[in-house]
RNA sequence: GGAGAGGUGGCAGAGUGGUCGAAUGCGGCGGUCUUGAAAACCGUUGAGGGUUAAACCUCCCAGGGUUCGAAUCCCUGCCUCUCCGCCA
């Protein structure tokens, strides 16, 4: 949510910032409902008031045994005056707050100005693509042959954008979300968290999935839970309607969860292989920061998840998302994108993004500033660090040898009980 | 699943229809005293809106209701705790 007091106050401003990513605001809806708000509540307030004072003056003629019922009978139809014109208020406000939760983030000035993802920036590249001398496989062909990978029985049980990994690629992908986490908190610093996967409401809406993104989830419909799409969701809202001092910030965390994504959108995309899944593991890095420091931290946080990649030894590129291709929260988003040799390509592998104060607005995450004794709204930078399943998918395709096996990366080899290479 | 208790300021905990946004204690902050510290004492200390500043308004889990007036009474929901049963 955007500080409602600039969309008051420079609401043409914000209009064309936000026309930057292609979003057009309402904005004569918006200042008539302003205007309205305004008339509202100044008269609902004084209606209050009186109220507030004749209620009072009734006390205490009655505490000093004087005959009320004169005051009684002046106020009259106060009351009932004063329920319909909160009602009215509550009508206005609620519409207000309903555009409010619908309008995206303002694009940092750094975000390049562009249409769609093909007009996203480079901004550095890390590791040489290896030379095949041999024909190569692509994941799902690597993996179906040594039996380790099995969406025909995903199929059967799930349905479609469903895998079941067998042997030692489950053991790799359990490896590998270790792996992630230890290097986050024993190496980053980030404090280890384990989370809810069902999260209510008023955590969705906090973090900006709802209301306009529910076709994405899946709903559980008994208790009117969603499964979470990220750990981001659960991970952030832990300091919703929280006030933290200053000698708790920055707060990091990282958390392991599986992601559940319903890709309503996304019909006859990445139908093959394990790319785009309903389910899929992730680890997540969520920091809280105060506002001065987190295009600092956005930096930090990239360079943690592209850690993972170097370690893994796994070439890849950061993007510098443009303003028509962010995400509806995000003022600034690094995607890591990860080499796939099988499909010639980067594919994004990690997306770590700002959203200043756009999720702490709704949740009400605040620090107390010490300098002023007052409680500010935190910023929150978070980013995969990394999306195991597409991790373990470039493992697979960058790693693997001329007979269909696949070395195992040397920072795993902890993880692997002495497994060197995935084999027959 | 059955039975009961309860949700109040950073924490603990009073308040059960009217000068209550809320006693008191602890904690925090400022000060006095002290070479310094502790103790003691004095003062101060919730959030949001609004205003140049004030006035003023809202918030005692959430949402409805009763009333001139609700933290206090009624209804619904959510959450927590205790006991019994079941159970990974």
């Amino acid at each position: 949510m955007l500080d409602p007091q600039l969309l008051r106050q420079q609401l043409d401003d914000v209009a064309k910032q936000l026309s930057r990513r292609g979003f057009q605001l309402e904005t004569k809806i918006l200042s008539e409902l302003e205007i309205q708000r305004k008339t509202l509540q100044a008269d609902t307030q004084n209606l209050q008031s009186e109220r507030n004072s004749r209620a009072k003056a009734i006390g205490k003629a009655k505490a000093q045994g004087e005959d009320i019922a004169p005051l009684l009978a002046e106020v009259g139809t106060l009351g009932d005056r004063l329920k319909k014109m909160e009602q009215q208020l509550a009508d206005v406000q609620t519409s207000l707050e309903n555009i409010q939760l619908t309008i995206p983030n303002i694009p940092h000035v750094s975000v390049p100005a562009g249409k769609d993802e093909n007009d996203n920036v480079e901004i550095r590249k890390w590791g040489e693509p290896r030379q095949f001398d041999f024909a190569i496989k692509d994941h799902v062909a690597l993996g179906e042959k040594l039996a380790l990978l099995d969406f025909a029985t995903a199929a059967k049980i799930s349905g479609a954008r469903f895998t079941v990994l067998n042997a030692g690629l489950a053991r790799l992908q359990r490896g590998l979300t270790q792996f992630m986490l230890d290097t986050h908190s024993g190496e980053h610093g980030y404090t280890e968290v384990y989370v809810p996967y069902l999260v209510n409401a008023d955590s969705l809406r906090g973090t900006g999935q709802l209301p306009k993104f529910e076709e994405d989830l899946f709903a559980e419909k008994t208790q009117g839970l969603y499964l979470i799409p990220t750990a981001e969701v659960p991970v952030t809202n832990i300091l919703r309607d929280t006030i933290v001092s200053d000698d708790q910030l920055p707060i990091k965390y990282t958390a392991h969860t599986p992601c559940f994504r319903s890709e309503a959108g996304a019909y006859g995309k990445d139908t093959r292989g394990m790319i785009r899944q309903h389910q899929f593991e992730k680890v997540e890095m969520v920091q809280f920061i105060r506002a001065s420091e987190s295009y600092a931290a956005l930096e930090i946080l990239t360079s943690h998840a592209e850690t993972i990649l170097q370690k893994l030894n796994l070439p890849y590129r950061v993007m510098n998302l443009c303003t028509g291709d962010i995400g509806f929260t995000a003022a600034k988003t690094y995607d890591l994108e990860v080499w796939l040799p099988a499909q010639n390509t980067y594919r994004e592998i990690s997306s770590c993004s700002n959203f200043e104060a756009f999720q702490t607005r709704r949740m009400l995450a605040r620090w107390r500033n010490p300098e002023t004794g007052k409680p500010e709204l935190l910023h929150t930078v978070n980013g995969s660090g990394l999306a195991v399943g597409r991790t373990l998918v470039a493992i697979m395709e960058n790693y693997q040898q001329a007979d269909g096996s696949i070395r195992i990366p040397e920072v795993l080899a902890p993880y692997m009980g002495g497994i060197e290479v995935l084999k027959k």
